[in-house]
DNA sequence: TTGAAAGCGCTAACAC
DNA sequence: GTGTTAGCGCTTTCAA
């Protein structure tokens, strides 16, 4: 018995044949006899033999591994928890990645997970690349203005984002038509009666939360509502109810608000009960990506549902098909959105 | 410019030593001329190297990178999506993962994320490591009979669990002293003038179950409360809600319940106030982990807190150890249980 | 269709 | 303290 893992070259000895045909036999090459191909498999089989890794990216110049990146601007840690943890914690990125992996898992590939939320480890997202650690990177920024995708353009790295970012950078991404989306929730509050409205909006530095209010805003000026209460919010629990009892305060009035992620919605219900509103009876309320938030709300959330799997498989498939070069160009694939009609409003 | 990436090669020519000199100062080895590292430094700069990972891995046969992987049966794909889908929206999940992140991090290490529910899958995490395309795992099962720690024990790879395996198994893990958790609960709810007490257990066939179970009934036992009904959850919301439901059409004098996880105890919150009972007026409730589902729940719970960040981190560092043979022996290491009192009892 | 041989880029003896 | 050299295990021309 030999005490190290079996190589090529035992298993080559084995089946009496050589490195490169074991070599052949494995990478699934034609052109091999297939009594030669049976004897080889016996042989593995018999070696327990499997390829090593580190030996084959050195010639192939492939890691056949991705990265999955969750960047964000350097935050105070807060009582909530790393970076990486809040970002675990949030029901938007567990779809996403999800996604990503339901993508990958057929193909035998799993993703390493990267948080940078400062420059050092933006550095090291970069270097992991660079090293060929990773062939590339799916990059969900949670930020404006968050330098990695630059960085990563820069130096040529494979690289696809989920949603445009804020400045135009030249590279790959997968985007929702969130105005769209903003569209369909200013037309449900109207339908089903709803005079006057307000909304939640995400942070206004990003394009998400700037292109839901102006989807929202022009479908309802189109319908003769020319003004709207806002009130921004972060795309969390607690600027969501921050926000909303900032809006009841001022317009104590409201029968209906759209709420720009279902996190803040859920927030923001949790202030209408405490404020003695039923929603929806009182006042409606309509969130936006259909996460796991909108179904543990009470009561459950209409919402403007984001395809975020189906975006996400794109977004691998897209950065396989620049890794394999069958893609230079820097692409972009828009999703619309749909909405999902529950019990808030 | 040389179209390629810099080799070690280059870099040594350029600042005019040889590879091994240039490799020395790379991993710090010491027995280096001060003037002569600077020089190399500069090099590198000039000429922007990063070493390749997988030349290195080749030789020094470590991968530097480890695998997370959860664990579980092949359950049906309900309509809540696929298994790496369910898991990640799982609170408990994203703290352990949360916890190994940060641990990670600081040794610019990260993750490879693999889920596996099927032979198959499994039998690829096993794989996985055998070529040594990472150096172990940390394995969180879902579900009791997990057959992976065996398989990864059999094969030698080095691991480590978070949780102790339903079956013996010659493997490191981390876990909570439940039993002592579920007393906790008990004590509390018994000292807050509750008397007609009820628990929604976890899966029983899990010593996280089990244990939980058998510490609240023990702790009730010994002052004088023999029989406690009781309903089995499967740690998800809407068992956790079906198991309350049941719990309270066949004992509606209930006034206090312990429920095995935050997540079902959020289900047994909401069913609770379907059912018109107030909380924790009518129905004092106590859940367990203290993950983010406690503070989401209306009321808030109180909960028994699991410390997962510092459970996971030390599943990490042994892991860790083991790889770089500094442990060899199996150990274990088991976190107390701590009350987190907030508004539901 | 198969084999021989040349590296991929790096580390680690070993020699100086 | 530094350089030389021998591989690590694999893929891939190039010949046969």
């Amino acid at each position: 018995m030999i005490r190290r893992l079996p190589t090529l070259e035992d298993v080559a000895r084995e089946a009496g044949v050589s490195r490169a045909t074991v070599s052949r036999v494995i990478n699934g090459v034609r052109n091999v006899d297939p009594d030669i191909q049976s004897a080889v498999r016996d042989a593995v089989a018999r070696t327990g033999y499997s390829p090593n890794r580190a030996a084959r990216s050195l010639v192939t110049r492939r890691a056949e591994t991705i990265a999955l990146v969750v960047s964000g601007a350097g935050e105070p840690e807060g009582e909530k928890g790393s970076f990486a943890a809040r970002m675990l914690a949030d029901p938007f990125f567990g779809r996403v990645a999800g996604g990503v992996i339901d993508f990958l898992r057929p193909r035998s590939m799993h993703p390493v997970l990267m948080f940078a939320d400062s420059e050092a480890t933006r550095a090291e997202v970069v270097a992991y690349l660079r090293q060929g650690s990773a062939d590339g990177a799916l990059v969900v920024s949670t930020h404006a203005e968050d330098p990695l995708p630059e960085l990563l353009a820069e130096a040529a790295l494979p690289c696809v984002l989920f949603a445009r970012p804020a400045r135009p950078v030249p590279v790959s991404y997968v985007d929702l038509a969130h105005a769209d989306g903003g569209r369909l929730a200013a037309e449900h509050l109207l339908a089903r009666g709803c005079r006057r409205l307000a909304t939640v909006t995400g942070p206004l530095d990003v394009p998400a939360g700037q292109d839901r209010l102006a989807g929202f805003r022009d479908a309802l000026a189109r319908r003769g509502h020319p003004y709207i209460p806002i009130a921004e919010g972060g795309f969390t629990y607690d600027s969501g109810a921050a926000a909303m009892a900032r809006l009841l305060a001022e317009h104590p009035q409201i029968d209906g608000v759209f709420v720009a992620n279902d996190l803040m919605a859920q927030g923001a219900c949790e202030v209408l009960r405490e404020g003695g509103r039923r929603v929806p009876e009182d006042v409606a309320v309509v969130g936006f990506d259909d996460s796991s938030a909108a179904l543990a709300c009470r009561p459950t959330l209409t919402t403007v549902r984001q395809p975020m799997e189906e975006m996400a498989g794109t977004m691998a498939q897209l950065l396989q098909e620049h890794i394999e070069g069958a893609r230079t160009e820097p692409t972009s694939v828009i999703f619309e959105p749909e909405l999902v009609v529950r019990a808030s409003a």
